[in-house]
DNA sequence: CCCACGTGAGACACAGTTGTCTCAATTTAG
DNA sequence: CTAAATTGAGACAACTGTGTCTCACGTGGG
């Protein structure tokens, strides 16, 4: 049968989100493949997750091109910025939770232009006026991704349905950073 | 020298969040003592993992406990727990991330009568009206924890000022789930 | 000053995991 | 149907980390 490269990282990331310990031959069995089949395809562990961690950080790039956060109204770029990370938060929690199983220079640039971007964001709306000064864009940042990660577990683990994940995440987030309330 | 229980367990704690692979010797490096003496106060990984999340329940346990969150208002309520909660971050980080060092039953359930406080203290504001219905008790439980680590992590790197992050948390938090608003 | 206690350092045996390899079985393509 | 490609299973050597132990050293108390 084929190897679906793709779908073994995504396997992988999810495991090793929650088990960061957890060895070879459980991520091949989670990945529904032999310990053999991971290592002719990776090289070792650090290989695979230095791959897994490229691929998460292609994705959640290519989810911020198809949100197109820098154009529009920034309140919008933020639903739409949710809604396209969501599919990718397996990825998202693995890549934010800097759980340090990767000390890779190329993931750490790849994460900080991500960050970048989202950060510019923050600062866009604020310098429009429609989000709050006195929490930083930093702050703002971190918050985000850790709503979205959390949303990412709360559906795997059956506390938070698939569909309203998008949702409960923005209106939190922009509830609470929006200005011209009390 | 004496040998400092809570602190290694905090050091411990705060190690294992970021790296939750690291070795007993970098766990006894992290906290000052030698691997040896980690050896003699606890009889093995899996002791040390077990103690540290015990520690953990009782802390969270007595920060609840001092932020009185069954009594007055909701909101006040959260503020206070959220206050309360910031210099345990670390071990709720560690609770909350269930990565899966640990699986035991003791902690299991400690953290479930956390929740469960935590989780009354959202359905009671939710029943005086205070606030929203649409974001469920179980969601907001989850956002919570996941801010409160978030911010712990941002102030160990510098990206909020630890007297600024119980703020942020606390008006990006109840900016979102206050009703009355937009 | 002396003794008891506790620690750090390092050695050592053991267990688990990794990485590689081989062979049989399965799948895929022609 | 056949051949090539790929996979699964398991063996094996090497490596890493764990857990235990011993000894020397430092600290504190009497």
């Amino acid at each position: 049968m084929t190897f679906d490269r793709e779908q073994v990282l995504r396997d992988a990331a999810a495991l090793l989100t929650r088990k960061a310990t957890a060895s070879m031959d459980e991520i091949a069995k989670a990945a529904g493949v032999s310990r053999a089949t991971l290592h002719r395809h990776f090289p070792g562990r650090d290989a695979l997750v230095r791959a897994l961690g490229a691929l998460g950080i292609e994705q959640l790039a290519e989810r911020l091109d198809a949100a197109r956060i820098e154009e529009g109204d920034p309140v919008e770029a933020v639903r739409r910025l949710i809604e396209e990370a969501m599919p990718v938060s397996g990825f998202l929690a693995f890549l934010y939770g800097e759980n340090q199983l990767y000390a890779v220079e190329e993931l750490d640039e790849g994460w900080a232009r991500i960050d970048k971007r989202v950060s510019a964001l923050f600062r866009r709306g604020q310098e429009q006026g429609l989000f709050r000064y006195d929490l930083s864009p930093a702050w703002l940042c971190e918050a985000l991704y850790a709503l979205i990660a959390a949303s990412g577990w709360s559906v795997q683990d059956g506390k938070v349905a698939s569909r309203d994940s998008a949702r409960m995440v923005g209106e939190l987030m922009l509830g609470g950073m929006l200005r011209g309330r009390s």
